[in-house]
DNA sequence: ATGATTTTGATCTATTCTGATCTAATCGCG
DNA sequence: CGCGATTAGATCAGAATAGATCAAAATCAT
C-alpha cells in the first residue's frame, strides 16, 4: 500500500523500485535537494558555483532552478539564485485580494471615515478589511486595533501610536488568519467599539456566510463583542452562498459599492439594514 | 563587556566587527544588500564611498541606488544617499537576521536534527530561531508548532502537515513578536516537547538576558512549559549583557557555533550545561 | 532487446549588466 | 548673479548571463 502525503517527489521515490537510488550524482530529485541544501547553507550562489558543487552542467542547473522557482522555494536573480524570502508566500490570497480591488478600496475608504481616534476596533482577516488596514497604515491615527489576520497585523508593524493585539490560535493558511477555540477564548475578554467584518458570501435571504467552519464560529464571537458592527462586502458577494452560516445581517450595518443591484437595495431596506454605498471616485 | 540597551542600531555598530559583510561578489543582489547594510550602518554615504566600500564603479552604484530608491528603502540626495526614514526599524530586523548568518544557519541545522515527527515544539521569535523555521519550511515534517513570532508563523503558510498555533498578544514591532499577559495566559494551557529559544545575550555568569521586559517575562513562561529546552545562540552572544534577565542557562541545553571560546566551553561545562557545537560545514 | 520518451550537455543567440566617457544639472562661493 | 567644481544622467561598447535549440545519452515501457 502506498501512502500519499502530498509530497510528489516522495511519491515518485516510493513507487520507483530502482535499487540504485542511493547514487547522489545522476538523479534529479537528489540534485534538487543538493541545490536547496547548498543555497540554504550559503544564502546565495552563482550558477557556476552550483554546477561545480553538484557536478552538473550549467544548463541543467538552470533547468533545476526553474523548477525550484516554480515551487516557490528559491528566488532567481541575474547572476544566480537565493533562498526565497518569506514574503512571496500566499499566492492564492494575493490573487483574491486583487479581485474587485477598486470596489474594495472604495469600501475601505468609506469605512475609514467611520474611525475615531483613540477607540478600539477589530479588523477581520478578509481581503476587503485588509484594504482598510492599508489605509490606516498610510493615514495613521491613534487606535487600539485587534485582529485575527496575520497580513493585517503585518501592515501595522512600525506604525507609531497604534496598539495592535493579535488573537492567538490555529493558523489557517488559506487567508492567513488565526482561528479555533483559543482565539474565541481570547475574544471573550475583549470588547471593542467597532467591528469590521468581511464576508465570503451574503445569502439571498440576507445572512453572512463563510467558507470555513472555524472562521464562521469565530466571526460569531466577534459580532457579540462589539458595540457597532460593519460588514464590508463588495456587491459581487450579494446573492451568493458559502457553506457555513455566520449570522443574519440584521444586527449589522453594511458597506458596499455602487454595483449593488436595486433589488438588493430594496431587500436590505426591507430587512432594516443600514447600508452605505461607497462611491468609487470618493477618494480624498 | 557590552551592554545592550534596546537601541538596535547601536548594537549593530558596537558589535559589528566583521569585514566580510561589505564584500560583494560582483553580483547585483549582493551589491544591493551591501549598500543597504552600509547605508544602514552609516546613515548617509557618498556615492564614492559606497563605490569604494563595495568595489564597483560609480555608474553601477548610481544604478543600484535607483533600484533601492524605487523600492523606497533609501532617499537619494545630491552627493549621496541616506536610509529612508520609515524603513530604518524594519531594516534593523533584517540586518540583525543577516549578522552571523552562516553561524545561525549552522545552529539551526543542528537544531533541526533534534526534531522528531509528530511532536510539539515551540519556536521563539528570534532571528536564529527564524532560520530553524525556514529550515523546517524547506524540509517539512509533520509537527505541531507553537510560536510567538509573526515572521516565524509566516514561514509556515501553506506548508502541509504542519499544525501552527500562534500565541495571541500585543504586537511588538522591533522583532514582530507577540508578548504581554495574553500571550502568557495562553502559554499556561500549552505544553510542548521541545522549546527553541533565542537569546539577546548570555551574561558572563551564564544567564540568558533579553532587551525587552515583556519578552523576558514571556520567555520565562516558555521555559516552564517545555519538556526539553534548547537555547540557540551564536558564539558572539556569550559574555554580553542585556537589560532583563530571563533565566540561568543551567536548566537548558545550548546550541552554538564553533566560534565559542575555550574559556566559555570550560565555563559551560563547569555549569553542567550540555553544549552542542554546530559545525559550519556539517551538511548531509 | 527495442523503440519512445525524457533528460542532459554543448552551442548559439538574445538579453542584461557593467564601466567609461561625455553632456547636463546642481551646488558652493565670491 | 555668474563662475568653477562637483555630481547626476545618458550613451555606448564590451562582458557576463540567461534562454533556445539540438544531438547524444539515459531511462522507461513494451
Amino acid at each position: 500500500m502506498i501512502v500519499l502525503n502530498g509530497n510528489l517527489s516522495e511519491i515518485e521515490v516510493i513507487i520507483g523500485e530502482e535499487p540504485s537510488l542511493s547514487q547522489a550524482g545522476g538523479v534529479k530529485v537528489d540534485r534538487l535537494d543538493a541545490i536547496r541544501s547548498h543555497l540554504y547553507a550559503n544564502g546565495f550562489s552563482t550558477i557556476q558555483a552550483l554546477a561545480d558543487a553538484i557536478g552538473a552542467s550549467l544548463a541543467t542547473v538552470r533547468r533545476d532552478l526553474q523548477v525550484l522557482e516554480s515551487e516557490g522555494v528559491i528566488d532567481r536573480v541575474h547572476g544566480g539564485a537565493r533562498i526565497a524570502e518569506g514574503s512571496s508566500v500566499e499566492l492564492a490570497f494575493q490573487e483574491r485580494a486583487k479581485r474587485h480591488l477598486s470596489a474594495k478600496r472604495a469600501i475601505a475608504t468609506a469605512a475609514y471615515d467611520l474611525l475615531a481616534p483613540r477607540t478600539a476596533i477589530f479588523l477581520d482577516a478578509g481581503t476587503t478589511v485588509l484594504q482598510l488596514a492599508r489605509l490606516i497604515r498610510l493615514n495613521p491615527m491613534p487606535l487600539r486595533i485587534f485582529t485575527n489576520g496575520l497580513t493585517v497585523a503585518q501592515e501595522f508593524l512600525n506604525i507609531p501610536n497604534l496598539e495592535v493585539v493579535l488573537l492567538g490560535g490555529q493558523l489557517r493558511s488559506e487567508n492567513a488568519s488565526l482561528v479555533g477555540p483559543q482565539a474565541e477564548a481570547m475574544l471573550e475578554s475583549i470588547w471593542f467599539d467597532q467591528l469590521f467584518l468581511g464576508a465570503s458570501a451574503i445569502s439571498p435571504d440576507g445572512a453572512i456566510y463563510s467558507v470555513d467552519s472555524a472562521e464562521a464560529s469565530l466571526n460569531k464571537c466577534m459580532l457579540s463583542r462589539s458595540a457597532h458592527r460593519f460588514v464590508l462586502a463588495d456587491s459581487s458577494k450579494f446573492g451568493t452562498m458559502a457553506t457555513y452560516k455566520v449570522a443574519p445581517l440584521s444586527a449589522s450595518k453594511v458597506i458596499t459599492d455602487a454595483g449593488l443591484s436595486t433589488h438588493w437595495r430594496g431587500e436590505l431596506a426591507g430587512l432594516g439594514v443600514d447600508v452605505t454605498i461607497a462611491d468609487l471616485g470618493g477618494r480624498e
